[in-house]
DNA sequence: TTACCTGGCTCG
DNA sequence: GTACGAGCCAGGTAAT
């Protein structure tokens, strides 16, 4: 089973099912059949092990992965309407026997799909086997193909199988008998009773102990043989291909979680039924909703008037596209109440100007209500409907919830789409968006959906969120930590994300254009040297071209395996190989600049919003699990820092004329949490003094003072310090440190001696987490790990996360204060410095010079005086004309 | 041609 | 199997 770690989100395994089912589809699209029947084994002994007790001795019994899966897969075989055989005392192999030849009688081509070569003997002229093969169509065995792979035709199978034996059924077959010569002595006598006969004339390997295993060769053909006799009562005609409970099937593939059957099964009903897909998907709620298009003026005054009287509304934008700086609104949807709404088109490309009102007149109408902080409001990721109206000139106002922070603050680790919360939540089914403009070539813009059809699908997202918003109301209200959470951190955070990616960050384009110049120097000539190493030309950035000049041409050693089981060529792989091997050196430097110049030279110059002239990164609220922000499109979280020539592209970050670049970056921030959460009285202690951490902690594994500590020394602490906010074990810490796997060990025993609180929170959150589901930040941010109680390494990895959300998650929710903390400072202080970017643990702001001195006087303790830890909290703050500078 | 996956690399 | 959390790139391939 090529997918045998597959396991739905809480870790039941689906592996073989996904195998089984795979399988399955690919067979009935490549040979499409009129009947079609599944086989399975029985369960406990059958015939076979009457006349050898031995019989499969060797199996040990099923894997407990393997046995919980067999349950849902007949379901699913059932829901497909394929008939299951089995019958008590035969294996699947007689059935498939009795069957197949029962077909072949009544004139039926037969396809058995198997791997087993025991089927070989049942091929015919009209009996095929279908053998699976790894991602290829599978391999169609006839006569001819069996001659052809083992050297006997199918007639002489038996005698060869029982021969050769079978390892895997613990069946011996004659002592150094291989395939090769039992194909030879059949060649030559044709069956087992004329090679018996003729033995004397025998010679050379294997052939005295032919002699001995003459009695033996007797049960063997019994075992080996498949019966085609057995009485069944199944018919061929009762084996005619039925049509699918596509209803059925669809709930046990949800279930099952098996996303890629799913899709499959969408094109396969659409195929079977001959009905087009939409009008047959269209889901049907019990619901009866209103859903009013505003077309007129008299219209629209009447639901101003219902959404200023109503105590809150939910709003909704459609735009013409993702980005929300460039987004153009096309029209509005309103929600007040339950299953009604009403949309406001007024950009959509079809119809005339009897259909729709004039764009700027509604937006005028809007303009006092959207803009009143006392109406209040609530949307599904209302961040991106704030860009939408600012394009219009429109600062929307009385935001007081948002669906997706709600569902990302109760159940991070969830989805947060609002058709899939409407579903878990409400059971409502709602109208996705590609159900509604399709996909690929023919997808429609939005602004080309008919009115009638875009009023259905807009009212419908206000309408729903809404009801979420009510939904979410009541969870909170019966949990305090996770409404602070929600109603201190993540909504006040809304306007800050806003600014910042509003105000965007000034890029000096002509300054990485002229990096990329180079960069582009610098790799010309590594590919060439690489060509001249490699003796060849190829595509360095393809792995798959490198591997075979790495490993197959010049036979270099394999380190380590991807995970989809090839050799791979990352970078410690090629560190390694460099200590004797050119060509790898000259690989590692074209990846790093070959990374430069494609992910950041070149691309960020591109990314300059034309109007404003400036980068605006996208921050993602509801993405990172543990309660941190992310960025996208481009993402400014991980531009490069760590080597010189990276850092290079941080110089062309800069602030605006008469303006500072200000870094300010939590020193040590989650070492801190880890003493604050685990409470470690030496831990404690040296934050408290200000010792220098990585240097404490290498006095205490040397046992020696911290002024003896050497660089090596304290790199091996740093390395131990880190590792193990991740929860990393001795394996992981002896590969880093490139140490032996025994003073790993040692290290990590030494450490946890040493600070025994660590080692004790760490133990209590591990069983937190096992008896809740869920560990916690000190601010009461819930992260659930539904793996916790799974198996093996699904288990340990969600031991890890276990260690390591805490830590993570209360730096990020330290940080989320912090912003709110400095931003709303800078509002009151009628400042013109802004935050521009967040970085995990650091803020970088753009700072007028008139401006430098209060924020160099106040910045720092605005982020050190957040209240929660029992250890201070440290700032370095930074200023320059470009990030680099003021890092 | 497009959509998705893999392997690799960037950051905290 | 083996150190947590992210996003994005090029190449490769499956689906259309």
């Amino acid at each position: 089973m090529q997918k045998l770690g597959l396991q739905t989100f809480e870790g039941k395994p689906t592996g073989a099912i996904y195998g089984f089912l795979n399988m399955l589809t690919r067979l009935e699209k490549d040979l499409p059949c009129d009947h079609i029947a599944a086989v399975f084994d029985s369960q406990g002994k059958n015939f076979r092990h009457e006349i050898y007790p031995e019989y499969k001795a060797n199996r040990g019994p099923m894997p407990d992965d393997l046995s919980l899966q067999i349950e849902p897969l007949f379901e699913c075989i059932q829901a497909l309407r394929i008939p299951l055989i089995s019958k008590t005392g035969f294996e699947a192999d007689d059935l498939i026997g009795t069957l197949a030849s029962q077909a072949e009688n009544q004139g039926y081509q037969v396809f058995i799909s198997s791997g087993d070569k025991d089927f070989s003997q049942l091929i015919s002229k009209n009996i095929f086997q279908s053998i699976p093969q790894k991602n290829k169509a599978d391999l169609i065995l006839d006569q001819e193909g069996v001659f052809k792979k083992f050297g006997v035709h199918p007639h002489q199978i038996i005698d060869f199988l029982a021969l050769v034996g079978d390892a895997s059924d613990n069946v011996p077959g004659v002592r150094d008998c291989g395939p090769k010569t039992a194909a030879s002595w059949l060649g030559k006598y044709n069956n087992l009773e004329t090679i018996i006969k003729n033995i004397e004339l025998i010679k050379g390997r294997g052939s005295k102990q032919l002699g001995e295993s003459i009695t033996w060769l007797t049960t063997a053909k019994a075992l080996v043989t498949i019966k085609k006799n057995v009485d069944l009562d199944v018919s061929i005609e009762s084996l005619a291909r039925q049509k699918p409970d596509f209803k059925k099937l669809t709930n046990l593939y949800e279930k099952l979680e098996l996303q890629n059957l799913l899709k499959k099964l969408n094109t396969l009903e659409t195929e079977m039924t001959g009905i087009k897909s939409p009008a047959n998907k269209k889901p049907t709620t019990a619901r009866s909703t209103v859903y009013e298009t505003i077309t007129n003026e008299k219209h629209l005054e009447k639901w101003l008037k219902i959404v200023n009287e109503s105590e809150i509304t939910s709003i909704d934008t459609e735009t013409t596209s993702l980005n929300p700086m460039k987004a153009m609104v096309i029209g509005i949807s309103l929600a007040t109440s339950a299953n009604k709404g009403a949309y406001i088109p007024f950009g959509h490309a079809q119809g005339n100007t009897s259909d729709q009102l004039d764009k700027s007149f509604v937006l005028e109408k809007l303009k006092k209500w959207l803009e009143d902080p006392s109406q209040l409001k609530i949307g599904q990721n209302i961040k991106y409907d704030m860009h939408v109206f600012a394009n219009q000139g429109i600062q929307l106002k009385g935001v007081t919830h948002d669906t997706l922070l709600a569902s990302y603050v109760l159940e991070s680790h969830k989805s947060h789409k609002l058709d899939n919360l409407a579903e878990e939540k409400l059971n409502i089914k709602t109208t996705s968006y590609h159900e509604l403009v399709g996909t690929g070539k023919n997808q429609l813009k939005f602004e080309d959906v008919s009115i009638s059809k875009a009023t259905q699908y807009a009212a419908e997202d206000a309408d729903v969120a809404l009801q979420l918003h009510q939904h979410f109301k009541a969870s909170f209200a019966n949990d305090q930590k996770l409404k602070y959470v929600y109603e201190s951190i993540e909504m006040p955070l809304i306007e800050i994300l806003y600014q910042i990616e509003r105000a965007g960050v000034l890029i000096d384009s002509s300054r990485l254009q002229e990096q990329s110049k180079q960069l582009d120097q610098e790799i010309l000539t590594l590919k060439k040297e690489v060509y001249f190493l490699a003796g060849e030309e190829f595509n360095l950035s393809s792995t798959k071209q490198l591997r075979d000049i790495l490993f197959n041409k010049k036979k270099l050693p394999v380190i380590k395996k991807t995970p989809g089981g090839e050799a791979s060529t990352d970078e410690s792989v090629l560190q390694k190989l460099a200590e004797n091997h050119p060509i790898a050196t000259k690989l590692l430097s074209y990846r790093s600049l070959s990374k430069l110049k494609t992910t950041y030279t070149d691309k960020l110059p591109n990314m300059v919003n034309p109007t404003t002239g400036r980068i605006h990164t996208n921050y993602g609220q509801a993405v990172a699990i543990t309660g941190r922000l992310s960025s996208s499109e481009p993402n400014l979280q991980n531009i490069p820092i760590k080597t010189p020539e990276g850092r290079k592209i941080r110089e062309a970050f800069i602030a605006t004329e008469h303006s500072f670049i200000v870094s300010a970056d939590y020193s040590q921030i989650e070492l801190r949490i880890m003493a604050h959460l685990s409470n470690d009285e030496s831990l404690v202690e040296a934050f408290k003094n200000g010792d220098d951490i990585h240097r404490h902690t290498a006095s205490e594994l040397y046992g020696i003072s911290p002024s003896d500590v050497t660089a090596e020394y304290r790199r091996h602490a740093k390395t131990i310090n880190f590792g193990l906010i991740y929860g990393m074990g001795s394996y992981g810490l002896a590969k880093q440190l490139n140490i032996e796997l025994g003073d790993a060990k040692f290290f990590i025993d030494r450490y946890f001696d040493r600070y025994p609180g660590v080692k004790k929170y760490m133990d209590a959150t591990r069983l937190q987490a096992m008896e809740y589901g869920y560990v916690e930040t000190v601010f009461g941010r819930r992260l659930y790990l539904p793996q916790i109680n799974g198996k093996g390494s699904r288990k340990k990895a969600a031991e890890r996360e276990a260690i390591n959300a805490p830590m993570q998650g209360t730096a990020a929710d330290l940080i989320k204060l912090a912003m709110i903390k400095v931003h709303h400072w800078l509002v009151s202080q009628k400042m013109s410095s802004r935050i521009i970017m967040q970085v995990h643990d650091e803020l970088v702001l753009e700072v007028p010079e008139k401006e430098i001195g209060p924020i160099e006087n106040n910045l720092k303790n605005l982020m050190t005086d957040i209240k929660g830890l029992s250890v201070p909290l440290v700032v370095e703050v930074g200023k320059g004309d470009s990030w680099d500078k003021a890092h």
